[in-house]
DNA sequence: AACCAGGACGTGA
DNA sequence: TCACGTCATGGT
């Protein structure tokens, strides 16, 4: 029986580490500048958690490489930082982000998340505090304290249970928090492994869980047998 | 050319 | 609780 551990073992063999959440994006070609491979222990700056909060929110279901292309505006418009947001315009600051998708609820979210961000004046926010604010579910909320606050809060996405529930790991009505509990009761209880676990997954699923059948090359055995199963 | 992206919220059963 | 519609741009 497939684990959470096992998996992580082989995804972390066959990618190597990640280095996740990409910081600096817009500060230099426009692209993530300064991913930190092998060096998680370094303690966020400020600039960099906010940036990490405000691609959380950018991010949600939307692509990764639309959320750069609105970040690189962002900074452009000046800057990534809660003072410089808040002074925008809803039209300039829906403008810079529309290439993120769902740009005016997206600029509605961000200001109210900078609001509250201004308010813990440094502090790390708990997982209750960040599920009240509009516009924080439970996997941005995760993403906050995992990687910009180094908390150990798994994060559980649309790519994780794909992949949990291809391998058999949950089932296909799992919730958000069964997953996270199948996560937590079993992985080492350590942040860098949990930012990594993450990383790798989504590395992972974009190569081979992007359609159906899925045919995943590190865990062949599951792979087949499940598809014969969809295909009934 | 449908389909999907590192979701969250509002609504009606 | 739960299923479903809505929000929206951009790549495959």
């Amino acid at each position: 029986m497939l684990t959470p551990t096992t998996i992580f073992e082989v995804l972390l063999a066959a990618y190597g580490p990640q280095g996740w959440w990409p910081v600096g994006v817009g500060e230099g070609d426009g692209r993530a500048a300064a991913y930190h491979p092998l060096d998680f222990a370094v303690p966020r700056t400020d600039s960099e958690r906010f940036e990490i909060c405000v691609g959380a929110i950018l991010t949600q279901n939307t692509a990764w490489r639309n959320v750069e292309k609105a970040l690189v505006s962002l900074h452009a418009a000046g800057g990534v930082q809660p003072s410089a947001l808040l002074r925008m315009p809803d039209q300039q600051l829906a403008d810079a982000i529309r290439p993120s998708g769902y740009f005016n609820v997206k600029s509605r979210r961000l200001r109210v998340f900078t609001e509250f961000y201004l308010l813990l004046a440094g502090s790390a926010p708990t997982r209750e505090e960040l599920l009240k604010v509009w516009g924080v579910g439970p996997e941005t909320a995760d993403s906050m304290l995992l990687y910009a606050y180094g908390r150990l809060h798994m994060v559980i996405d649309a790519y994780t249970r794909r992949i949990f529930s291809h391998l058999g790991v949950i089932s296909e009505t799992a919730t958000y928090d069964d997953v996270a509990s199948v996560c937590e009761a079993e992985l080492p209880r350590d942040v860098p492994v949990y930012q990594e676990m993450h990383a790798l997954l989504v590395a992972h699923a974009k190569r081979y869980y992007q359609r159906l059948p899925y045919d995943d090359p590190l865990f062949p055995q599951v792979s087949s047998e499940t598809n014969r199963k969809n295909e009934v």
